[in-house]
DNA sequence: CCGGATCCGTTTCGATACTG
DNA sequence: CAGTATCGAAACGGATCCGG
């Protein structure tokens, strides 16, 4: 049976005020899955985010410990954004959301290859995420 | 490395699309977590959803087949509201979420007997949120 | 009463144009 | 390339009303 104490039960939005808008998320995805790192990448994801709120979210999941700002030490005018500890956490929770939706769109898009990993050995996935270099 | 055909990956912003705002997460886990099932009782959490927001809600959840709508059989005047399979199969984003939202504000709230459970053997507790009825 | 629908002031979002 | 500024559109929240 549930708790009793409903009132004192809320991780759920804990999560929700960090990331819990329509781009947050996304952004994570293209730092997490699609490797990119710069603010132009963003704006070319096929959501076509607007440069204000990607600007915005940006600024906002910095606020929070989710990515990390700094640049580039190869090219001075390049900015590079990367996931913090505390971003490449919510992975399982990306990954528990391209499961569900490959399960109820099969045509979404994610490779069949991807899907059958993470099933197998979703640890192995997550720490070659971490591995990751530049 | 990341996959190359960065367009056709859309599986985030699909669920997003389903559950992706403010509200709708919240409204899960109450019926997930929290064993509500009635408009009465969502309007009680913590968070104070407004009675248009929430109806607004139920509907496109119940439109997106996450959750179904029926009479309780017992009180002809009591609208009961459940989660389907498909809004079931979403344990796995909650719980990662949940796990997440704990591991960084250890005051959120999350039961940590629950915390534990989830983590020793979470397809056991998804198989009991499964079972329940009423 | 319960489960909403409607109206309305306020806040937030987002498309576009523009800038250092 | 990496953002601001502006301003209309949309979402939200609160109050109130309505139907069974």
């Amino acid at each position: 049976m549930p708790a009793k104490n409903r009132r004192s039960f809320c991780p759920v939005s804990f999560a929700l005020d960090k990331f819990g808008d329509k781009w947050s998320l996304l952004i994570i995805r293209d730092l997490m899955f699609l490797g990119k790192e710069t603010y132009g990448e963003f704006l070319e994801s096929s959501e076509e985010i607007a440069t204000n709120i990607l600007a915005d979210r940006l600024k906002r999941l910095e606020t929070e410990g989710i990515l990390l700002k700094f640049r580039d030490p190869e090219n001075g005018r390049r900015v590079i954004y990367r996931l913090t500890e505390k971003g490449l956490d919510l992975a399982p929770v990306l990954i528990s959301m391209i499961q569900w939706s490959s399960q109820y769109d099969p045509d979404c898009g994610a490779p069949k290859q991807l899907l059958q990993r993470l099933q197998d050995d979703p640890d192995d996935f997550i720490a070659e995420i971490r591995s990751r270099e530049s």
